[in-house]
DNA sequence: TTATGTGCAAATACTTTGCCTTTAC
DNA sequence: GTAAAGGCAAAGTATTTGCACATAA
């Protein structure tokens, strides 16, 4: 165990965002100045492996992360600002497994992402 | 129009699975020797632009396209063969717009891939 | 004719890997 | 001391782009 996976941990553990690579090695630039993009990538793969770390793929190409929770949730991404909320619905999850089992599948995975623009305030409480 | 654009609308509309941009290639070459791969993917851009095609970013990072249809449908792949199956649930697109709703956004936009294995003959009729 | 499209090769962006050095235990 | 981990630079993969040439209308 190095210094530099115990600062990538920390980096990812103490911001509950979704940073991509590039992202978690400026990060744990500060803290550690000796670092690599290249151990960056390799921890980041090997946490993930270990389910420590969960790994997404939203729009834009990038792999970002997370910590992974024992819950399991999806993710609704504000399209003006990147910000990441995080939901959970069992009806959603029940209706998944149903469609999967109608069209003869068992569910093994699923990504659902929703892509939103907040309500101005004068559409609040609708 | 070219002969390109042709060939390679041809390519997507004959067989309705959701080929990358090198899998269009492949298919176009055996119609028109005469095209690169660059043309495919200026041209696969264009027609996703005018809503011909549409784009999709299953997980394997690279894009895939099908032909643009009227009727709004998700996507469940099977995890051995690759096999996409393509539905429709109206619950699931209303309990989206809730969801969003519930967290103070308008949806304009979501992703729901759902991953699986098929039944074995035994598990039929479950 | 002439604006538009194409081919080729180079550039980009993100991620992975080979190889040699460093380090944790 | 030794196996595991890291740094650097090069390679890999998917996609985009600059530019000169070709072509549809």
């Amino acid at each position: 165990m190095t210094d530099q996976r115990r600062v990538i941990i920390r980096a990812l553990s103490n911001s509950h965002d979704h940073p991509d690579a590039t992202a978690v090695y400026k990060r744990v630039k500060q803290l550690n100045s000796k670092i690599s993009l290249a151990t960056v990538y390799r921890t980041l793969c090997l946490f993930e492996e270990a389910r420590i770390l969960e790994r997404h793929e939203f729009k834009g190409g990038k792999f970002r992360y997370e910590e992974a929770s024992a819950s399991h949730h999806d993710h609704l991404i504000d399209t003006q600002t990147g910000h990441i909320i995080e939901f959970h619905d069992e009806r959603i999850e029940a209706l998944q497994t149903e469609i999967a089992h109608k069209l003869g599948y068992h569910l093994v995975g699923h990504r659902l992402e929703l892509y939103g623009t907040p309500f101005k305030k004068s559409e609040r409480e609708t």
